[in-house]
DNA sequence: GTGAATAATTTGTCAAGACATACTTACTTA
DNA sequence: TAAGTAAGTATGTCTTGACAAATTATTCAC
């Protein structure tokens, strides 16, 4: 087991905390190849000495890395290199952030955006009363000059300004980070089904095709629902690809 | 915003530490109504006082319910409550798993139990030469006396000693985590597609009906790829349901 | 009464230090 | 030579203390 010498330079006036800019350099290393896969760092305590931190700022950048399934910590025997395989962790992102993370070049083309009285199963997600008022959007997502997904979106009134301009533009989460809404938790529910003769027909497949169902509920930091979805996908053109990673 | 008093007892003999005793207890206190959503604790320091512990520690505690989704802490405000809406937390867990937590009572039929050589695609996502011995599982997963899944494995040879026996009185993961396998990191690629028709007839389906495919390579600890499986799922019976939480 | 500045409040970061626990290696004994 | 014990190693937990940064409330000046 050899423990590898890494080179960290911190920067005492930068107002990134020093215990980010040391798990930040870590995850370089990792990602470069300086910190291969098995590679034993550094005990904490020598660590902190090298770096002139405190035990507990080593520990934090470390568990952070932790946390991300870099690194694998064991007492009595030291903090290894995990092997690389993180593909993509679990986050709460969009489609649109998804695809254009991919290097797919996604657009949108809104079918609809309206406020309508609120149904009985959107009500309840919401947290509104049925007949309220709320925002419906329906799109469909293109990645590559093709149809990929059918999305239809409910917003509760007054959660943020949404005009088809901006949808075309960027993504429904993007703009609802940009009009301050904090999205902290979301409740999601991945099926499938066939697809019905209107929607194979907007995605340009087969009658009865396979698609990827998603319904998702997503939170605001007070625990407030800013948005529940209904999204279809081309089974044939799309797949979630998640990594998970046991803390 | 009113700030709820708490009656916290912390057992300093016991060998679980304290930062997670309470932890669980405030948990608890939200789980059981005690602290309701939207309420504010109180803050940090005061809590250390009262409890007679030292600052970090009640941070600690704090920390790990905030990576849980069940509190949110803002700077120069305070700790508060978040609505109840965590669902499910992402995890690592199979499927016999989850349909026991979820508590319909799984079965599983063990189809073919052999070792066999490792197909390239098999191979290479198992980190073994093509044609090595690998263990090939394949099963029907009941759930209320219906099936539920399809579900093919490959494990490396070595990694754990399974029989028919074992796998039907248990999940897989139970099972490897039993033979001391550390699982750590999974990849998984969700889709959807028409059913086979030796799949439907197995499933108890139609021909051509919708399943939910799960592709999911999962390793251990040191980076080593411990089991590939490939399974479909009943659409119709079944669909993912998990919650996201952002850090 | 309104806007800007200041003070109070609370979390975020960091340090130094100590002891406990789990794991590995080396040494001793039969 | 094998088994048991002791020592060494490294992470895990906890304490005390201090300062920084963001948010909210209060005060002051116009």
């Amino acid at each position: 087991m050899t423990v590898t010498r890494l080179d960290i330079d911190l920067d005492r006036s930068s107002p990134v905390p020093l215990y980010f800019q040391l798990a930040e350099r870590i995850a370089e290393a990792i990602q470069n190849g300086e910190l291969p896969s098995g590679t034993r760092l550094d005990n904490e305590v020598q660590l902190a000495d090298q770096l002139g931190l405190s035990r507990p700022t080593v520990r934090q950048a470390i568990q952070y890395l932790v946390d991300k399934g870099l690194l694998v910590r064991k007492r009595g025997v030291g903090t290894q290199v995990v092997h690389g395989q993180v593909k993509r962790a679990v986050e709460l992102t969009s489609l649109y952030d998804d695809l254009r993370r991919a290097g797919q070049q996604p657009e949108t083309r809104v079918l609809s955006i309206d406020t309508v009285p609120a149904e009985e199963d959107v009500a309840g997600v919401l947290g509104v009363a049925p007949g309220t008022p709320v925002l419906r959007l329906e799109r469909i997502r293109y990645a590559s000059g093709e149809p990929l997904a059918l999305l239809q979106n409910w917003l509760p009134a007054g959660v943020a300004s949404l005009t088809a301009e901006a949808l075309q533009a960027r993504g429904l989460y993007e703009l609802l980070r940009s009009a301050g809404v904090r999205m902290r938790v979301a409740n999601q529910r991945i099926g499938a089904r066939t697809a019905t003769p209107a929607e194979a027909r907007l995605l340009e497949e087969r009658r009865g095709c396979p698609l990827l169902t998603m319904v998702r509920t997503t939170y605001d930091d007070q625990g407030r629902a800013v948005e529940h979805g209904s999204h279809v996908y081309r089974a044939s053109h799309y797949a979630l690809e998640v990594t998970l990673v046991e803390r």
